[in-house]
DNA sequence: TATTATACTGTACATACATTCAGTATTTTT
DNA sequence: AAAAATACTGAATGTATGTACAGTATAATA
């Protein structure tokens, strides 16, 4: 893989940016449009030349028929946001609440996800959750005992194992000795399950 | 989204297929010899009633201008495989020691990653790794002081901190209190680093 | 029973598009 | 100093492609 101009790699962002805005390659006259060429042909020799040097494959003839080779992009999944687990206040999806995104499939964890979380706390760290790390959230109000669940009491939010143990009386159970059970009586406190943990991710 | 029938389930895969194979969607003539169909109009017909169900959307005029909606796909990452940690035996990318692939793109793990490793035992549990976790295992033997490395002793392959002592004394540090650290003497044993942890994914 | 959706073949046509040719100018390499 | 690569404009052309129109036939709805 030769070194690319600046004008070229202009030409590839512009590939690779209507690609994941449309789904499908620009024309040359869509590149002209984009960069403000004036003539097809200036945009069809940067494509010969992107071409020659590896980073596309054009297909002879066929239109639109660009393909980019360069195979370690993160475009063809989706944005998930992460939203920090502040110790007051739910952890909506507004946007002052998401610090930044994470493009991944919909199907990385098995059964779909909504967002992640950030970890703050120890508090479920003999269940391998440590600081920082990002838990896959499934919004449900649908959780077993034993599950990991996201519950939020009044404005505090906490991630703990589920367990019910009557109909009125639920235990939010850390991972960790040195915290206490959280024992919820539902006919005079009130619990919100924002959802469950499908699964975690951790970035060194 | 209504339901889809099995004539028009065949030409949004072909859809996709096309699309994984040439990065470009393909044209009314294109689904026409793929599926056996002799009449441009058939497929016509059957991208217009894919449209109006909701699978995909067609941009008047251009051409190969089908983008299919439905974005769950895997499509655009790579597959890793994932490496059985066996109690003997190095953890190789030979094809026994495979147990499946991964699709994610490269760049997911911030430094970038080879294969994902996958957990036995609770040795570094203190650490968050707990059983069947898989760790994003980047090849390297640039290892630092507490970086979590994938280290094989003769035949045994094993996750640990490492925490070299002297020049030639290394320690592997386990984050679990009932394991013993190893000491290895690098003038009398021989030590492979594999590679280091950059990361973890979790599925529950 | 009439109507709509599905599932095709076959022809035709305007235009969307790739691609070539002819220039001009600057920079980089040999 | 010559050659090759880069970076464009502008015009021209053949064909690749979307799409409409005209049929035929069967199954599903209303």
């Amino acid at each position: 893989m030769k070194e690319i101009t600046s004008q070229q790699q202009r030409v590839l962002d512009c590939i690779q940016i209507y690609l994941k805005k449309t789904g499908f390659p620009p024309t040359r006259a869509d590149i002209c449009r984009e960069l403000g060429f004036k003539s097809p042909n200036s945009a069809e020799t940067h494509l010969r030349a992107l071409e020659k040097k590896g980073f596309i494959s054009i297909e002879s003839g066929a239109s639109r028929g660009i393909s980019v080779n360069n195979q370690n992009n993160s475009f063809g999944g989706d944005e998930y946001p992460v939203i920090g687990l502040v110790a007051a206040g739910s952890p909506t999806l507004a946007e002052e609440n998401i610090e930044r995104t994470i493009n991944c499939p919909k199907s990385f964890f098995e059964s779909g996800f909504d967002y992640f979380l950030k970890v703050r706390g120890l508090s479920m760290k003999d269940a391998g959750i440590m600081e920082d790390d990002l838990i896959a959230v499934k919004k449900t109000t649908d959780v077993k005992n034993g599950d990991i669940v996201i519950a939020r009491l009044d404005d505090e939010v906490t991630v703990k194992f589920f367990n019910r143990k009557s109909s009125n009386i639920v235990e939010l159970e850390p991972a960790n000795e040195d915290f206490e059970n959280i024992v919820i009586n539902l006919d005079s406190e009130q619990l919100h399950i924002e959802g469950k943990s499908v699964g975690l991710l951790r970035r060194n």
